[in-house]
DNA sequence: ACCTGAACACCGTTCAAGT
DNA sequence: ACCTGAACACCGTTCAAGT
C-alpha cells in the first residue's frame, strides 16, 4: 500500500479516536488508536507531535466545546456564570479527559476571547484593574478543582473502619441527593466568587445598592 | 546475595525516592527507583502492590505533611482558614506530585479526622448540616485546583501573537508582583468561600444579633 | 506527503530460584 | 520473608523503504 491516493488519516479522525477511547477506557494509547484506525502505529506520528501532541488535540476539542456566546447581552456576572457551567460542562462530558489535562488549563482561541472579553465587561462593571486576574484565576482554579471532582465515584467518603467520625458520617448521610454532590458543591462556590467579584467594585456609575450610607 | 539479613528496602525509603524523583524530574518510574536504591526491579514488588501502590504512598505522605492542630483553640472559620493553608502548603512543597493524585482527594486518617473535627464546629456554629458537605466539597476542589495551578509556570497567560486580545493583555500586567498570581489568587477563593459559609449560620446558639428562641 | 514494517529503548509486572 | 535474574507483554518513538 504505502501512500494511498487519499489520506487515510486526519487531525479529526486522530481526535475522534483518542475522545472515544478515553471516555470508554478512562485512557489512551498510540497503538490501540492505529487499531481502532485500522493503520499501523507509526502512521499516527506523521500527523501529530508524539503523544503528547493528541492531548494537544484533546484539549482544543475541549475548549471549542466551551460556550463563548454567553457574554452577548447580559450583564457581566451572568455571563461569567455561564461560562463557569459552559466550561465545566464540556469537562463534564468527558471527566477522563481532565487528568490529561492538568499542568496547562485550555487556552484554545475560543477560550481566550472570552477572558478576554470578561476582563473588558468587568472593567467597564468597575472591577480594579489589578484585581481582574486574581479574580479569574480563583475562578477558574475552582473550575478545573470542581472538573476533577466530576472524575471521581459519587461514593468517596468511604470512612475506614478504624477511623471514628460519626459527624462527619452525619454531615455525609444529610446531604440531600437530586442534585449530584459535585453539582450542588459546583453551584455553591462558583455563586459566591462572583458575588465576591461583585462586591469588589468601585461604583462610579449609577449602582443602585452597597454600604454606603443607608 | 538473594535474601539480606536485614530489609535493604521499606516503605519509608520507597516514598522517600519516589518524591525525590518526583520532584527532581516530574515523574517517577519503578526501575528508576530501583536504580537510586542499588536494588532490582522487582524487589520493590515485594513492599508495595504495583505503581499505583507507590502512588498511594505519596498520597498518605503528602496528607501526614497537613497540619491537623489548627482546629484546636480557634474559632471554626479561623481553624478552616488554617487548614486550607496547610493544606495548600503541602501540596506546595511537592508540586508535581499533584498531578499524580488527581482522581482521588487525600483522605488519610489525619485530614479524615480534620474534617470530622471541622464537621463537628461548624454544625455548632450553626450551619445546617445538609449544607455542611457542600461546603466543605467545593472548599476541597478549590484547594485542588489552586494546587494543580502551583505546577503550572507563573507566566503562563502567554497570548498567541495571532490573537488579539489587549484588555487581557493589560490585566495581566496591572496584577502586582509581590505575591505571585498563585498566591493571591488562592487567598481571594479561600476567604470568599468561609465567609460565604458564615453567611449560612442560623444563629440559634449563643449569639448577639439572632432572634431569641431556644 | 503519507503509509508500512521493522526496529529500539524502556516500562510495568510476574515468577522461579536462592537464602 | 525478601532479594535476584530472567522473562513477557506492551508502549512511545524512529526510520528506511515504498508510492
Amino acid at each position: 500500500m504505502a501512500r494511498p491516493r487519499k489520506a487515510l488519516l486526519d487531525l479529526g479522525k486522530i481526535a475522534d479516536t483518542a475522545l472515544e477511547l478515553v471516555d470508554e477506557t478512562g485512557d489512551f494509547t498510540v497503538p490501540e488508536m492505529a487499531r481502532r484506525l485500522g493503520v499501523q502505529t507509526a502512521s499516527i506520528y506523521h500527523h501529530v507531535d508524539g503523544r503528547s501532541g493528541i492531548v494537544e488535540l484533546l484539549r482544543a476539542r475541549l475548549g471549542d466545546e466551551i460556550d463563548s456566546t454567553t457574554l452577548d447581552g447580559q450583564p457581566w456576572d451572568a455571563g461569567l456564570r455561564a461560562f463557569a457551567y459552559s466550561y465545566r460542562a464540556a469537562f463534564a462530558a468527558h471527566p477522563h479527559v481532565v487528568p490529561l489535562l492538568t499542568g496547562e488549563p485550555v487556552r484554545a482561541p475560543v477560550v481566550l476571547a472570552t477572558y478576554e472579553r470578561l476582563v473588558l465587561l468587568m472593567e467597564q462593571a468597575g472591577l480594579p484593574l489589578e484585581l481582574v486576574m486574581t479574580a479569574l484565576t480563583s475562578i477558574e482554579n475552582f473550575i478545573l478543582g470542581s472538573a476533577l471532582d466530576l472524575a471521581a465515584p459519587e461514593v468517596m467518603w468511604a470512612i475506614p473502619s478504624d477511623v471514628a467520625a460519626p459527624r462527619l458520617a452525619a454531615a455525609l448521610a444529610a446531604q440531600s441527593t437530586s442534585p449530584s454532590r459535585a453539582d450542588r458543591a459546583f453551584d455553591f462556590g462558583i455563586t459566591v466568587l462572583i458575588e465576591a467579584c461583585s462586591k469588589l467594585l468601585t461604583h462610579d456609575g449609577a449602582s443602585p445598592d452597597g454600604p454606603s450610607t443607608s
